[in-house]
DNA sequence: TGAAATGTTGGGGCG
DNA sequence: ACGCCCCAACATTTC
């Protein structure tokens, strides 16, 4: 072969890029690609928050790419026609990229690898964006698991994560370049300015994702087991909508908490291994998508395939907007729509909030949150739903329905998180914040809204559609 | 990685 | 002083 073109998809960085590290191995030219077609991901192409972020992390990879010699390819087509065009005008003889697993990404790999054998290319994959090969890890019966904890227990017991490869310090490049279109051309910046908020909040690309890892390694990490479960404090790491495009490497994450353990008591290891269970979460999720990949519109437990979900447009959009009337649910929300990110914490009260309380299909609010998510990553985003609709893998039991007065209460106490969201309430006292239709009128929060749905009632009424369900599904529980 | 209802226990007020 | 009752605190069960 004379050249390796590696085509780049969600691992938009220079750091231990397996793909990257091959075609610079061979000592041969290197033509790094990205091609924009969104057409194959269908319902499951980026949002438009996802669009904003790509651009930026596309500008900043070209920019490292520069750095070393190299550039970045940009075309707005199917990769399966580009790669075999670039690879005639390069005289490239393989083609390199990293795996992906949504169901799309998968097929699309496909067609790629059979149009570049076609054409005489020889093809080479690599598993770039997780620690664990999604077909490897199996239970004692030899299935794919269902549960979190043997899931992790599992990967454990596992050899380390390999050890991440550093930035390559030169890349060759071919004698001459193919076109290429500017990133700007793609169409991924939003058509009006809405995007304030997240340009405050974020600097996508490889070096903001190494200074979010470098600040939060060395502060919130130590506390972790606590904070982060606070909204109203930076107690996590931030660093899911880098992960989500590939700006960091899990295993480079995974080393640095290791490196700093060396250091560190015995306190710091129970913080450590519970952020490291996060990542663990997170494997999970494209486990479970890979191994069941019907699962991003379809839910896991067969027995929910008839649940009586409401249609009701208006309580949907209530709630999209941070109108419900529950503090908690509502800071979430505009929180969402004003950075492109939720706390955690906080996912969990809303996604409930919207399955159980007004009883609207989990993939109203999965559409919602690709849409409008930074760190949109479809096997989380999975996970998280089908997990707070109960009908997924390792799922939270229907019944267990959050109170947004108490998780409130218990994770934003004097209110910073819900008042710092829902200006409104500036002006009541911290222990009626969340339920702000028991103060005065005096201090009442001027054009806040009265609670969509009664908590109590709305309650009842989750409980009895699934007894309903239950009935009709006959199922055992 | 819940919440609410129900059950149990034990300290203290009181007749 | 004793037993009764109340109820807060905690535990268990149920949804």
């Amino acid at each position: 072969m004379a050249g390796t073109i590696v085509w780049f998809r969600n691992d938009l960085r220079v750091d231990d890029q397996p793909a990257l590290g091959f075609a610079v191995a061979a000592r041969e030219p290197v033509v790094p690609v990205f091609c924009w077609h969104p057409q194959a991901a269908g319902r499951w192409a980026p949002g438009g928050a996802s669009r904003w972020w790509l651009h930026r992390s596309l500008t900043s990879l070209q920019d490292s790419l520069e750095k070393v010699g190299s550039r970045l390819v940009v075309r707005a087509a199917d990769p399966s026609t580009e790669l075999v065009a670039i690879a005639k005008a390069t005289g490239a003889g393989a083609v390199a990229c990293n795996r992906r697993f949504e169901p799309w990404a998968v097929e699309e790999e496909a067609r790629v690898e059979k149009a570049c054998r076609e054409a005489g290319l020889s093809f080479h994959r690599f598993l770039c964006n997780l620690m664990f090969d999604p077909f490897v890890i199996r239970t004692g019966t030899g299935v794919p698991y269902k549960v979190f904890t043997p899931f992790w227990k599992n990967c454990m017991a596992q050899e380390p994560p390999a050890q991440a490869k550093p930035a390559p310090k030169a890349i060759p490049g071919p004698a001459a370049w193919p076109t290429s279109v500017p990133v700007a051309s793609l169409g991924l910046q939003p058509s009006i300015a809405w995007d304030a908020g997240l340009s405050e909040a974020w600097t996508p690309g490889e070096a903001g994702a190494a200074r979010k890892a470098k600040v939060f390694l060395d502060g919130p990490m130590s506390d972790y087991a606590v904070g982060r479960d606070l909204p109203g404090s930076p107690g996590t790491s931030m660093l899911s909508p880098h992960l989500a495009w590939g700006e960091v490497s899990p295993r480079r994450v995974w080393h640095a908490v290791e490196s700093r353990l060396q250091a560190g008591d015995k306190s710091l290891r129970t913080n450590a291994d519970k952020f490291r269970a996060e990542l663990g979460w997170r494997e999970f999720g494209w486990h479970v998508l890979a191994n069941f990949p019907t699962t991003a519109e379809n839910p896991l437990r067969p027995e929910f395939r008839d649940f009586p979900w409401q249609e009701n447009a208006k309580a949907l959009k209530a709630w999209q907007r941070g109108r419900t009337g529950y503090p908690l649910i509502d800071a979430g929300m505009r929180q969402l729509w004003h950075t492109g990110w939720m706390h955690n914490r906080v996912r969990m009260s809303v996604s409930s909030f919207l399955v159980k309380h007004l009883r609207q299909h989990w993939l109203h609010g999965a559409d919602w949150f690709w849409d409008t998510l930074v760190d949109a990553d479809l096997a989380s985003n999975t996970l998280g739903w089908q997990w707070s609709a109960g009908c997924g893998a390792d799922a939270a039991p229907y019944f267990r329905i959050f109170n947004p007065m108490l998780q409130g209460e218990k994770f934003d106490a004097e209110g910073a998180y819900v008042k710092r969201w829902v200006p409104e309430l500036t002006k009541v006292p911290a222990d009626l914040v969340h339920r702000p239709w028991e103060a005065p009128l005096a201090t009442a929060g001027s054009g806040y809204p009265a609670p969509i749905v009664d908590h109590a009632q709305a309650r009842e009424a989750a409980l009895a559609a699934l007894k309903a369900c239950n009935a009709k599904t006959g199922a055992a529980e």
